[in-house]
DNA sequence: CAATCGTGGTT
DNA sequence: TAACCAAGATT
């Protein structure tokens, strides 16, 4: 970017931005400035996690709780539950946690200061910047895994992620401007998301294209480089379907932190490398495990009462479809029960 | 810093 | 089909 006319960035990208404008639930209208509350939740529900998938659950979440402080009253169960399928639920634990600090706090109020919006619990580096940008127009950039691409492929680092981070941060920071700054970082995440894909530049589409030097040097497809990540190993383990006479199943509550915190669960044997299982079994793939779990029906709760009786629940089958179920329990359940149980 | 933490979709 | 990826945070 030290031609003689400085390409204009910033131009170039809004400009591709307001052709291209994406209807989305927790999005403003044009010249319009986001709720803070919307900007906040669809932002932790968009970690890690595709549009396509949180849009209803986003729906969701605003008819329950229209407001933080809605939110901040609700039980963590019932945030847990709402939160069910989503995954990696220490999100839903610290969304909790945060609305209440909000609503304690500040008065239900969003700080609008960057250090203090740091320290709330599940908001990290990106959050903390898609907030000041989106719902305080301020230029902090929100770099996720769409600007890290982007940034890699516009400036040609070769650098293998993710210690290429702190150019990337230099490099966006650099980028900000105080003329719509939400727009300006949600056009680069857009940008990354429909044109500069992961596994296609598609550069004849991209509004950079004059000034991208990935391109100019024929391996913007190639970017960014990282590291290839550890291969999953597979743990084994017994679920145990225990059905009362009235028709409630027995499942347990899961430790507060950790793998599926403050979930329920089917109670099971640990899960190990090792155990020796039947053939009724369900598969669930997790972030860092692969797991097999054999469905096994019993009478005897002595298998459920090895951990810990108080946390053992009765719960009625027509009440598992709004339950805190975690996705592998659900297998789990529809194996033992059949597909109607969580028929609404 | 590297590991932990879900799930569903795509190639 | 196994690998990769998605608007990351926390420890």
């Amino acid at each position: 970017m030290n031609g003689l006319k400085q390409f204009e960035f910033h131009a170039q990208l809004l400009n591709w931005y307001d052709k291209n404008r994406r209807v989305l639930p927790w999005r403003a209208l044009a010249g319009e400035v986001a709720d803070p509350y919307r900007v906040w939740l669809s932002e932790i529900m968009l970690q890690q996690t595709t549009v396509a998938t949180v849009k209803s659950y986003f729906e969701k979440f605003i008819e329950k709780w229209p407001t933080v402080q809605h939110l901040a009253k609700a039980d963590l169960d019932d945030v847990l539950a709402a939160w069910a399928g989503l995954g990696y639920y220490a999100r839903a634990r610290n969304l909790h946690a945060c609305a209440k600090m909000v609503s304690d706090e500040y008065s239900g109020v969003f700080p609008d200061d960057e250090k203090l919006l740091l320290k709330l619990p599940g908001i990290g580096p990106y959050t903390c910047g898609a907030i000041s940008a989106i719902a305080f127009d301020k230029p902090f950039a929100a770099i996720d895994g769409n600007v890290d691409r982007v940034l890699s492929r516009f400036y040609a680092i070769t650098e293998p992620l993710p210690a290429s981070k702190p150019e990337i941060r230099r490099r966006a920071d650099a980028l900000m401007q105080n003329n719509r700054a939400g727009d300006f970082v949600q056009a680069l995440m857009d940008l990354g998301a429909m044109v500069c894909t992961p596994r296609t530049a598609n550069c004849e589409l991209c509004p950079l294209q004059s000034a991208c030097q990935g391109l100019a040097l024929g391996i913007a497809g190639e970017l960014p480089k990282k590291q290839r990540k550890k291969p999953r190993p597979t743990r084994k383990g017994t679920a145990f379907i225990m059905l009362r006479g009235d028709g409630a199943v027995l499942l347990r509550k899961r430790p507060a932190k950790g793998l599926l915190g403050g979930m329920l669960e089917v109670p099971c044997t640990p899960w190990d490398e090792n155990q020796s299982i039947g053939s009724n079994i369900v598969e669930h793939t997790f972030t860092h495990f692969h797991l097999i779990l054999d469905v096994v029906k019993t009478n005897t709760i002595e298998h459920a009462e090895q951990r810990d009786k108080v946390s053992h629940i009765w719960v009625m089958t027509d009440q598992l479809a709004t339950s805190a179920l975690p996705t592998i329990m659900k297998k789990v359940l529809v194996k033992a029960l059949g597909p109607d149980v969580f028929k609404t």
